[in-house]
Formats: structure tokens, sequence, C-alpha cells
DNA sequence: GTTAAATTTGACTATATGGTTAAAGTGATT
DNA sequence: AATCACTTTAACCATATAGTCAAATTTAAC
């Protein structure tokens, strides 16, 4: 049942990693959580930064690869807007940890993250990122404005990965708020497709 | 002179810790970058810790205290909007290091920046953060949709911070950006405004 | 110019922690 | 039951690094 541990170890060291970081995690917790001791985590993982790699990529492969096969449909724009959102937005809600991640590579240089997204658009056998490809398609077939696809890209990538990854200080100032929980997660899909299809000026509306 | 070996000190000390984070910075690479030696360190600043404390502090306070007083106008929302990003944009990309340890205090539970937003809201006596009045009250006056407060202020941090945030994953990935150039943050500004007011949608645009 | 206080240093300590090792246990295969 | 590979452990090691300290040097006060 070698599987069996290893995954077991693997599962331990996810927790601990993303509780308390890379520095902050220490392989005699790992150990223990894992119910074995530390020289059997060398055993099977080298070292801690070997067995971080293996977590890291783990976590972060099942998250990019499903979001990437999720959001690659070609439909007209503004489905597929709504899909993007809600598809991103039940991902990042159903695996927070992965901001967890996302905010450390980001404190540390972001190899690891910009070799996995290049390695899975290779395999997808993409050459662009997919939301790029498909706000410029779209603005070609006049079903959008002519707007910047690069900035399109970000704006949408900003509005719904943000709350989670700055989730301590907002539920902290604004009363109430509990990012992880169905109904925000909802409204939020409804105001960030809102916003970005309508924007917020007056005049439309009635 | 020790006024001025003590913010010889401090600048040493930012630029290691914002280079190599909180773990990753050596007290005796910030001493030999201030030109003294680790016991010194000590003798001005307790501990490790202490000192980023100090540190921290300054840069943040510094940060949101000019932050705060210059988002604090009471206008038409379409300028409060404007204002709102070229002063975020302006800030942020000028300080660039803000959003290091912006994202180191997010990997830590955020409890040093929560405290010092509230510090700063009590001392100018806000109860409530100014974008979310002012999206309020904007509502109230019938000059934009009724729009959820709490959704455009999160929404207008993220479209802003974001691109400096994930400056790394964003320049690997986007042939040719360079997120602190006067070109994009320019070109930033102008493409959050327009998307939060117009939207996307094709109709409008005749 | 002597004394005292503040400042500065080189050399040292304590400790946390990642990693190693040698020996022992376990179980399948013959 | 002997062999052999795989698994597990307790005890140990090496090292990095925050922090200390007693002595030396500079500065200020009288």
């Amino acid at each position: 049942m070698t599987k069996d541990i290893e995954t077991t170890i693997l599962k331990a060291a996810s927790s601990v990693f993303v509780k308390e970081g890379y520095d902050g995690a220490r392989m005699n917790v790992i150990a223990e959580k894992a119910g074995i001791n530390k020289a059997l985590l060398h055993y099977y993982f080298r070292s801690k930064d070997h067995l971080f790699q293996m977590v890291f990529e783990r976590v972060m492969h099942d998250f990019f690869s499903g979001l990437f096969r999720d959001i690659s449909v070609d439909t007209d724009f503004r489905s597929y807007l709504e899909n993007f959102v809600t598809v991103y937005l039940n991902s990042i809600s159903k695996k927070p940890y992965v901001t967890r991640f996302m905010i450390w590579e980001l404190g540390h240089g972001s190899g690891k993250v910009n070799d996995l997204i290049n390695r899975i658009m290779k395999k997808w056998e993409m050459n662009e990122i997919p939301v790029i490809t498909a706000v410029r398609r779209a603005v070609e077939r006049g079903e959008i404005q002519d707007i910047d696809p690069i900035h399109l890209f970000i704006s949408l990538i900003a509005l719904c990965i943000f709350p989670f990854a700055a989730r301590p200080i907002l539920e902290n100032k604004v009363e109430g708020l509990k990012v992880l929980s169905k109904e925000f997660v909802e409204a939020r899909k409804e105001a960030i497709i809102d916003l970005v299809w309508n924007g917020i000026a007056r005049p439309r509306e009635v």
C-alpha cells in the first residue's frame, strides 16, 4: 500500500503548507500529521523542496487543467463571459487553498506557476491565453466594442480572483461578509457579469 | 546622528525585506547593506520581528494615509471614479514594493494591515470605507445604476491592484508587457474607467 | 584631560530544523 | 526457513542564523 501512504503524506503536507506557507511549514509537523516520522518523509520525498514541489504541482495542475478545459469553448461572447465567470468562481471557491499557493508563488518569483501554465498550454496546443483569443474574436465579429483584449483579460481574472485572495482583509473590513459562502459567490458572479457587460453608467437601464 | 543611521537601517531593511520576504531576509545582509554589523542592528531594533514591524508600518502607513487622503473627495461619481483610479494607479506604480508587503501580509493572516487600516480610518473619523460611501451616495442621487456598493468597491480595488500583484505572471505570459511602464499604467487607467463606466456590450457605442 | 555615557565591534552562544544513517522489522518469493 | 527487497525507526549530525556580551572606541560634559 505504498500509494496509500504517499497520498496520505501529500494530503498532510498540503494542509500544512497551505496553513503555514513554505517557510513556516515544519517537516516533523507534516510527518506527525501523516502518522509517520521524519526519516520516512525523506524516504518517500527526498527533501522539503521536493515534497513541496509535488504538493504544489498536484494542486495547481489539478486546478489549472480543469479551468483551461472548461473555459475553452467557442460561443458568442456573452455566453463565454457567463461561462468563464461561473467556472472560475466555482473552481476557486471550491478550492480556496489554491489562492494561498498563488500568493506564495507571487512572493517567490512565480517560476513554478509560469512553468506550469506553459506546460499546460503546450499540452493543449494553445499559443495564446484562451480568454485573449476569445476577446479578440468577439471584437472582430463586432459582438463587443473595440476593447484591448489584454486589459479585458487582466480585468476578468482580477474581478474573479481578488475577493478570494484578499479575503482576510475584506472580511475584516466588511461587516458580515463571508467570501466563501454560496450567497456571496453567486452574487459575485452576477456582479461581475453585469459590470463587465453593462458598466455602471445610468442611461442604459430603463 | 542617530536619526540618520536609523533611517539608513530602515531603508536597507526595507529593500531586503521587499526582495527576500520576511523569512528570506537575513539580519546580517541587512546590517551589511546598512554598513554596520549585526549587533548594532539589535542595538537599534530589538529583534528581526521588531525591525520588520517598523519597516512595515512606515511603508504601509505612508501608502495608505496618502491614498485615503486623496480619494476622500465628494464630487459626481464619474469624477470620483476617474480620480480614484488615477490616484490608486499612480500610488501603486510609484511604490510597487507595497504590493510585496500586501502579498506577504495576505499569507500571514493580514492582522497588521487590518490594524493599520482601522487606525487610519479612526484617525480620519471614517466609519465606512470611503469608496463604499461614494457609491452608495451616487446610487441614491441616481447618478449610476442600482449597484451593490460592496461589489463595486471590491471590483475597483481588484481592477487597480491586480496587475501589480500578479506582475511576474502577467509579464511572463504576455509578450512585451511592462506593468510598471508609464504607457501601461496610463492605458490601464483608461481601460478601467471605460470598463466600469460603460461595460463592453456593443449597442451603446455609435 | 578626566570621567562618564553612548556607540560600535568581533567573537561567541543557543537553538531550531532539514537532513542522514545504521540497524531493525516486515513480508513476499523461492 | 533462507533470501532479499522494501519499509520503518530512534538517534544523530550539520548548519544556518537570530540573538548576546564584554570589551573597545568614540563622543560629550565638566
